[in-house]
DNA sequence: TAAAAAATAGGCAAATTTGCCTATTTTATT
DNA sequence: AATAAAATAGGCAAATTTGCCTATTTTTTA
């Protein structure tokens, strides 16, 4: 949960989108955005497929929760 | 959703579990799995993950939410 | 370094998900 | 066809997520 927060702020990062602009384009809420990136919330699947569209990142990637380890 | 849910299915009886056994390993509600596969709730990206492991398959295949279209 | 932009924090009510439960229906096995 | 196994249905309370909101803090830009 946390993982995945940290992998969706370093994808949306690199894709160059704000919080608000993936919230707008998503269509849910920037705090929702802002509470997921910092692992307080399990969003659902649905959302996450949405991100996974929005940024044009494989889903696998969002996924990769074992990823921080290494850094 | 719908998709993820018959994504599911498939690969659940493609790997031999039962609901009841996949509810187990991964520690969730028989009655979560069926509304889950039957596409009644959205679940959570966690289940998600404990599902693709318990299951041994990508994370991506859960989430091709186009497949059902070709069938 | 001042102003603007982006992100964080959190309260609150409504909506949704979850676990626990019992009962019924469908599918597979003998 | 009868029994057993698997899946569906749904009620209910507790827990969690969501949207909407305002305020504050941090980071970036001019």
């Amino acid at each position: 949960m946390e993982a995945f927060g940290n992998n969706l702020r370093r994808l949306r990062k690199e894709k160059g989108f704000t919080q608000e602009k993936l919230a707008f384009e998503i269509g849910i809420e920037i705090s929702q955005i802002s509470r997921i990136e910092r692992g307080i919330l399990n969003t659902s699947v649905s959302t996450a497929n949405a991100i996974s569209k929005a940024l044009k990142v494989p889903i696998r990637e969002l996924f990769d929760f074992d990823r921080d380890r290494l850094s």
